[in-house]
RNA sequence: GGCUGGGUAGCAGAGUGGUUAUGCAGCGGCCUGCAAAGCCGUGGACGCCGGUUCGAAUCCGACCCCAGCCUCCA
């Protein structure tokens, strides 16, 4: 039985989808106007192993990850720039395209973007003036009004009360209460601009996602995911807007992701202590970037540094080790009692930890085999390799990953060869001396050798 | 201040009312020319104080500490 946390009851709930077999699940996705950081990617690679995870459970998965491409953060981007909005948002969806591929992240099966979503976001607030939860105010703002929505605050735990305390009214606002969110901004000369029944304007970040996730997904779908920083006030916003628009129950499990921290404090772009995705790829293999991700429950926080990073590369060795030079084989039956603990710990809100942790001890099975010279270690090793890709890892060749990464500056694979057959003509002269004086050389290059079975074999560290 | 999460061995990180997480590091052994990798064994833990219980690190209560949200943020 599925069990997922849903941040609306604070508590583990077992997962039923509305429509049986089918999981409709929508992602607050990046706002492009710069590269993503460690806290985008851990969002992407969560919902990424959710997805995996859902489909191997036999549901029907419609992925839905939008792209917010019009917001004052990228139109004032586009200004400093001197580049054009749409030239600038394009430049950023592709970069973000090529990390999620980097990290192993597929693409959702659909990325609406809000500037292609104007009627739908118009109709909504249209919607939602019909029917009084929203005004047109003098400056031609529209806002909604938080305090006819009467469960206003079920999501974040506050009451309209306690949020009155920190409300306040921005210069230029024109609200009949500070609690009041806009929907639709007035356009100011020179920006973008829709034109709508209540002037040209362009709508706020909160409606875009309403509007685009009930158009893809319907009035009422599963599961609506994103950081834990959404929780307040975005989608608390989109609860109030679509449920009063449609009448309808909006979302039933609500899943938002932990902080990535750096020195125990939130990676945010507003502290502008972050690394972006690629910053980070050029010292570790995104396959050790997204082990480290799923190394701890996605409601932790994550402790961004170089340890934890080191950390996560040698676990993934030792599972690469573990796969390393086995022979294929049939998946072995032996391999399901561990099947079986993998699929216990992910059904317990995709406790990709304790996943993991049932892997070590089958990698350990298959040590053990091929140390005594048993049969069966190809048919386990096939077990851990389709298990991890439950999780997006363990698909590539182990000589690849272990050979890989960190050889910036280091020897060829050439250059390692050649050393490693003049090693070898040294030991078969006993010549232990030269032997080890190579083998120390390559390991200040980076390089470990290992002798097994009479035959020599390098990793990189 | 209000709200939401947390505090587990040297580090990272799961889980649980009584019985091994797991990875790295440590210690002892096996293997090895020596290593590496691997295997076997092993030490070490549940923030503090009360309560419930035959038994709590696990449930309850108070307290302390940390992070986040309450303003754009994944």
């Amino acid at each position: 039985m599925l069990q997922i946390y849903n941040s609306l009851s604070r508590k583990k709930e077992p997962f039923t989808p509305k429509i049986p077999g089918k999981v409709r699940m929508y992602v607050c996705g990046m706002t492009v106007y710069d590269y993503c950081h460690l806290g985008h990617a851990r969002v992407m690679v969560v919902f990424d192993m959710v997805v995996r995870y859902l489909r191997v459970r036999g549901f029907e998965v419609n992925y839905v990850r939008n792209i917010t491409d019009i917001d004052d953060k990228i139109i004032r981007r586009a200004a400093e720039n001197h580049e054009d909005i749409g030239a600038l948002t394009a430049r950023f969806i592709q970069a973000m395209n090529e990390d999620a591929a980097a990290l192993g992240v597929l693409p959702p099966d659909a990325e609406p973007r809000a500037t292609v979503h104007m009627p739908q976001i118009l109709g909504m607030i249209g919607k939602l003036v019909a029917r009084g939860f929203a005004y047109g105010a003098k400056n031609h703002d529209v806002y909604y009004h938080v305090r006819k929505f009467a469960p206003y605050g079920a999501l974040s735990g506050k009451t309209l009360d306690e949020l009155k305390i920190g409300a306040r009214v921005e210069v230029g606002e024109d609200k009949d209460d500070p609690l009041d969110f806009v929907l639709w901004k007035a356009a100011k000369p020179g920006e973008p601009q829709w034109d709508s029944p209540w002037g040209p304007g362009r709508p706020g970040w909160h409606i875009e996602c309403s509007a685009m996730s009930t158009t893809c997904l319907g009035n009422h779908f599963d599961i609506h995911g994103g950081g834990m920083d959404l929780k307040f006030p975005h989608h608390e916003n989109e609860i109030a807007q679509s449920e009063a628009a449609t009448g309808e129950k909006f979302v039933n499990t609500w899943m938002h992701v932990g902080f990535v921290r750096l020195n125990e404090e939130k990676m945010s772009k507003s502290l502008g202590n972050f690394f972006t995705v690629r910053e980070v790829l050029k010292k570790y293999d995104p396959e050790v970037v997204r082990y480290f991700i799923l190394g701890s429950h996605y409601r932790s926080p994550l402790d961004y540094s170089d340890d934890n990073l080191q950390g996560a590369k040698t676990a993934l060795t030792r599972l690469y080790l573990a796969l390393k030079d086995l022979a294929p084989a049939g998946e072995d039956k032996a391999a399901a009692p561990y099947e079986e603990r993998f699929h216990a710990a992910m059904d317990d809100d995709f406790n990709t930890a304790g996943a993991l942790g049932v892997l070590f001890e089958l990698a350990r099975d298959i040590n053990k085999l091929r140390e005594d010279g048993a049969a069966g270690a190809g048919g386990m090793g096939t077990a851990l390799r389709r298990l991890g890709g439950i999780l997006g890892l363990l698909q590539r060749d182990p000589q690849a990953f272990l050979q890989g990464g960190g050889a910036v500056n280091g020897l060829t694979d050439a250059q390692i060869e050649t050393l490693i057959l003049r090693r070898t003509d040294a030991r078969k002269n006993k010549n232990w001396a030269e032997s080890d004086r190579i083998r120390d050389e390559l390991k200040a290059q980076g390089v470990i050798l290992e002798d097994s079975a009479g035959v020599t074999t390098w990793r990189r560290l």
